[in-house]
DNA sequence: ACGAAACAATCGAACGTACGATAGGCAGGC
DNA sequence: GCCTGCCTATCGTACGTTCGATTGTTTCGT
């Protein structure tokens, strides 16, 4: 029963299945015999590509948040005023959960069941990540095109409205995901009243 | 080693136990073991309290789900204006969530761990009181009082924001509960821009 | 050009441990 | 005298991981 692509390497087939079945199950939730399983080869072959359950964890975690990183590096850089640098953030960070649903979910689920050295090293990403959206965010308060709310209250429900999204949006669904992205940050800077 | 209270019933001593530990290490990253560990008793003992590890979580989820349809329609009840209603639902949502942040995380967060059955009513919960919120939304729409942005999208987005609440509210931290949310039933309302 | 050595990728079998759950017994209070 | 609450002991199963052997492929000195 092999139900992963055979055209890709491996390596590549293993994280595969395992973002599928960690996504659905969780990480504790997830058996190396059924990541074998369903990429079809035997448990200990997993072996060969990954010294560990965790390690495949690791890999997953870790290239999202360089993902991330990368990326919001990149929009932030084509804008220069705060409120569009964070605009562009949230659309960037909006797309990318969306289009890579089941890393960013795990990627921001699964910090629990790192042991203590990669959660050290996860955590310091994800904080470099945020305090690149602080950065404008609090620039935009300064400047006065922010009200001043508490920017650790305000990239909370950010952050919290966003790693819910890869639970309910499903591709091809009644939204494109650039009306999400924008009704998002729509909601973000004007809020629902009129 | 007894790290819980004494002087509580046992079966409450348990699911207390069961709350600290799923809240911290996810429900397939919990066992019986540690949790009659932590109660101060042998596995064997919980199975006099509760038939099996699923109607333990099943108990936490279903309490919660009912305090919260609950709650809901109380402070609802109370007001007569959509805007009224649906602030004083968010307050109370947030409130709930501070107060019973491990119990409302594992609610949140642990629906796939329930059996066919377990999901099915958990979920048939979750709806119902989702649908509370959306009906005062809509409402508001309708008078004009909201912007006509796809309610499916900002239930989301409320929803995800305060699920995510229990992650970094800590009580007695530099923020009260009040002012938090107070800030993110603004944060709703009017947004962040000036 | 060729055979040997090195390597990469897989396998079947097994390791020790931990899991959820059960059986049967024993104390003490209504 | 029976129900409640807990115990000790054990069940069968599944877990993550390791081992040694077996393939095919690449590297390389002669």
């Amino acid at each position: 029963m092999n139900l992963a692509p055979t055209n890709l390497p491996t390596i590549e087939r293993i994280r595969s299945a395992a973002v599928d079945l960690m996504f659905e199950r969780g990480f504790h939730g997830t058996s190396m015999r059924e990541v074998a399983a369903r990429v079809g080869i035997q448990m200990s072959s997993l072996y060969h590509h990954y010294p560990s359950k965790q390690s495949l964890l690791v890999d997953i975690m870790e290239s999202t948040m360089n993902d991330l990183i990368g990326l919001a590096k990149q929009v932030m850089d084509a804008e220069t005023d705060p409120k569009s640098q964070l605009g562009a953030a949230i659309r960037m960070h909006v797309s990318y959960h969306a289009q890579r649903r089941k890393e960013n979910f795990i990627t921001d689920s699964e910090i629990r069941s790192l042991d203590e050295d990669a959660r050290a090293k996860i955590v310091s990403l994800r904080d470099s990540y945020s305090a690149m959206f602080r950065k404008s965010l609090v620039a935009g308060q300064k400047a006065g095109t922010f009200r001043t709310a508490d920017p650790s209250v305000v990239l909370a429900a950010l952050f919290g409205t966003i790693s819910s999204l890869p639970t309910w949006y499903k591709p091809g669904g009644r939204l494109s995901l650039d009306a999400i992205a924008d009704e998002i940050a729509n909601m973000f800077f004007v809020g629902i009243d009129i």
